[in-house]
DNA sequence: GCGATCCTTCCATTCAACGGAAGGTCGGGT
DNA sequence: ACCCGACCTTCCGTTGAATGGAAGGATCGC
């Protein structure tokens, strides 16, 4: 590298690039680019012209960027989230079909909850969700579940940090934090009342498969005190377990092939199947059809 | 760098090692990683260590990797793909409920397609596209239909270049790829017969919007000779009309505002568009449900 | 026409990336 | 118990790719 030169390696400024763009961001210019990223501007300039280059970015008229296809073509590869998303779905449709009111998937991510997944509904609650964005782990329903279910290190880590608190209702300290992360441990799931908006009930579970490992949580978000709580949860429950076995059968039955395992395929006809299997695709397991 | 260094960016190193990870890749060791980029082993050992701290690859077991998190989340900031994806399906959910096939859409990415979003059915034909993966334009009825509404320079050098053959019927040379394209320019759909598989036949319909960009292709793979063309194709246009409407309202919308331009949010219930509205968030649309 | 804003190019400096080689670790075969 | 082969990890001297300040353009608004 040369001059002071800053940072850590060149990844990490080319994802600062990348990080620029939030999940409420539109097209940045350039110097939009630089400024979020806290880059020197002939710095961004450069690093935008490779990452456009890659097809990580792509040029938006002709003076903006946003991410770009390749992106998500990488992204499609990522059985923790696109794989996980896709298996999910039609069981998180069972319960959106009851319940009518959001219906989402979270996987736990730093100190945060990551939502891949949601159902919605025109006349649902305020849920702050969005799909690819964060939720500080104290203040959602399937925070506490993922917190219940981690290391122990992690629940240390986050009580023993800060956490804004959008209503009064919100989880206040450590102290209630770990209070309330021990009930999800005993019960198998949580409910939070109002802890981003008031109108709101966060009520989670954990996708939990059969050596104990959690993946997920399956939440749901209904108006307080409207949608009854036990059965919202054992709907939420089965349904959970319903995506646990999914897993299993996908990763277990590649994993315990010999050869290379290959990525098992999802949510296809039962011709194509065949056709897979014509061509030499080791592993090829037929769940259920993409939308019904 | 260093020593003979070889290529080219840092980047596309790292891009290489991302993109180990195909379509049907499981997760990888190191050495395998180090072999499908093409680096070596110490220089591999390196970069996957690197893009693990940074979340892009995430361990699983002791020695395996595969795509992480982070690249979902990225991916998430798409409008390209992401976005486009997830206004598309309500449409593309109305035609697979009437024909109950494979639904599919389908972007420009070099000279492929790109496959962004598909629904199935269990019963529905062979056919071959995985969301996530490519196929070569002249083997599509979508690739027919992009290459058709595509700058001539590309029909050019997709003609000049060659493809692979999956069965006898598709596409043979340039001068039959010419002629087809030349009858999608004049249709504005494309039909293709056998050209990936012998059962099945590809219908396809450009995206278009008023300003006359193409944005994607809608497709349907059906059984030849079982499904009426007719309405298919009447159907699907319908649906790309409404695909392309959508994306007018959302880029349209957020780009005519003066200040910073937003990415839309699509899918949420009206209390949640209020109370984005609420916190300042400039530019919220509200579409439709996710999932109806 | 003039200033403000944003983008592009240039290039001397220098340190982060490179990768061959050597040393571990693990497991399975005998 | 021992060896062997397959992988993975660490070390470190070399060097050229990345860096970013500065200067020069392009464009827009007033």
């Amino acid at each position: 590298m040369a001059r002071g030169s800053a940072g850590r390696s060149a990844l990490s400024r080319h994802l600062r690039v990348l990080g620029a763009f939030g999940p409420l961001t539109g097209d940045l210019t350039l110097s939009e680019i630089a400024a979020a990223a806290a880059l020197p501007l002939s710095t961004a300039h450069r690093l935008v012209a490779e990452l456009a280059e890659e097809g990580l970015l792509e040029p938006v008229g002709d003076r903006r960027y946003r991410p770009g296809l390749r992106l998500w073509e990488l992204a499609t590869r990522t059985p923790g989230a696109a794989g996980l998303r896709e298996l999910a779905r039609p069981w998180m449709g069972v319960v959106h079909a009851r319940l009518r009111q959001h219906i989402q998937l979270g996987v736990l991510s730093g100190h945060d909850v990551l939502f891949i997944e949601r159902l919605s509904a025109p006349d649902a609650v305020v849920n702050a969700t969005l799909i690819g964005a964060r939720i500080a782990l104290p203040l959602s329903s399937s925070g506490l579940v993922l917190l219940a279910h981690a290391p122990e290190a992690l629940l240390d880590e986050v009580a023993a940090g800060h956490w804004s608190r959008p209503t009064a209702r919100a989880i206040a300290d450590a102290r209630e934090l770990r209070a309330r992360v021990a009930d999800a441990r005993r019960d198998g799931y949580a409910v939070l009342d109002g802890a981003i908006h008031e109108a709101s009930r966060g009520i989670a579970v954990p996708v939990i498969d059969s050596t104990g490992r959690v993946h997920a949580a399956l939440g749901a978000v209904v108006p307080i005190d409207e949608t009854p709580v036990r059965p919202a949860i054992e709907l939420l429950t089965v349904a959970a377990a319903g995506i646990a076995r999914s897993l299993e059968a996908t990763a277990g039955g590649a994993a315990a092939r010999p050869g290379r395992p290959l990525r098992p395929l999802l949510a296809t006809s039962r011709a194509t199947l065949a056709y897979f299997e014509e061509l030499g695709v080791d592993t090829v397991l037929e769940l259920r059809a993409h939308d019904d």
